[in-house]
DNA sequence: CAAATATATGAACATACATTCATATAACCA
DNA sequence: TGGTTATATGAATGTATGTTCATATATTTG
C-alpha cells in the first residue's frame, strides 16, 4: 500500500467530477478555433445568418464554413433552419458568447 | 467585380478583429482538454500545488502531468516557482476559472 | 558524495482535427 | 423540366495534439 503525503493542505471538496470535466472540455474543444470563434461572434450579434452570408462576411470557402457549422450544430452549440433556398444558423448554447466575452480583453502572445 | 447581397441586414459593427479572434481561440485551445480543465479547477481551489500533488490527486502519470503543466505555463495560463525539491504551479490568467465556471452547469452529450 | 526524490525533456508513436476538392442534394425559377 | 443558387457530404490529405517511455537535471539528505 502506498500513501501519498501532500506538500500542502489540499482542498479536496467541491472539485468537479470526471463527467463534468469531460463536458466542459468537450464544449471548449468545439469552439476552440479562430474560424468558429468568429462565427459565434457573428451569430451573437445577428440572431441568425445564412451559410452564404457567413461565408461572404468572413471571407471563407463555402465547404469549409459548412463543415464548421455542421460540426458545431452536431455538438449542440448551434441550431439551423431552412427558409427556402437558404439555411439559417443561430446560436443555441447561450453560455458560449459569455465565454468569448470573458476573453475579449485577454492579452496573450499567440504561437 | 462581385457584390454579395446579404439575406438579412447584418450588424457589421463591433465584430471582433482577426487578431482578437486568434487570441481568444488560442486560450481556448490551450485549456480545451479534460486533464487541463481538471488541473485548472484544482489550482483554482488551491493557490498553488506541487506537480506531485497534482499528479497524485488526479491519478495521472508524472510525465504526462508535467507536459500539460509546461504547456499551460508556456502559453501564459499558469506560473510556477520552485521551493526546495518541489515546483509549485499556480493560476496566472485569471479569466480562465471564470470560463470553467460558466460551463459548470452545461448540459451536453459528449462524443 | 551517493542515493533518493521531484520534475523536465525529447523522441517516437498514435490519434484527432482542419482543409481541400469533387460531387451530391435541395429549392427555386424561367 | 433544365438551369441556377445554396448548402452538404465524403474521401483524401496534411497538420497538430496527446501519450508513452526512457532518460536527464535539480535538490535534498544521510
Amino acid at each position: 500500500m502506498y500513501v501519498h503525503i501532500f506538500e500542502q493542505p489540499i482542498i479536496m471538496e467541491e472539485q468537479l467530477d470526471h463527467e463534468r470535466v469531460e463536458k466542459i472540455a468537450f464544449v471548449l474543444k468545439t469552439i476552440a478555433h479562430p474560424m468558429r470563434v468568429a462565427i459565434i461572434d457573428l451569430l451573437n450579434a445577428n440572431e441568425k445568418m445564412s451559410v452564404n452570408d457567413i461565408t461572404a462576411y468572413l471571407g471563407l470557402e463555402q465547404s469549409l464554413t459548412s463543415h464548421h457549422l455542421a460540426n458545431m450544430k452536431m455538438k449542440g452549440i448551434l441550431g439551423s433552419k431552412r427558409e427556402g433556398k437558404n439555411i439559417f444558423y443561430f446560436l443555441k448554447m447561450r453560455e458560449v458568447p459569455s465565454i468569448i466575452k470573458i476573453l475579449e480583453e485577454v492579452n496573450v502572445i499567440v504561437f
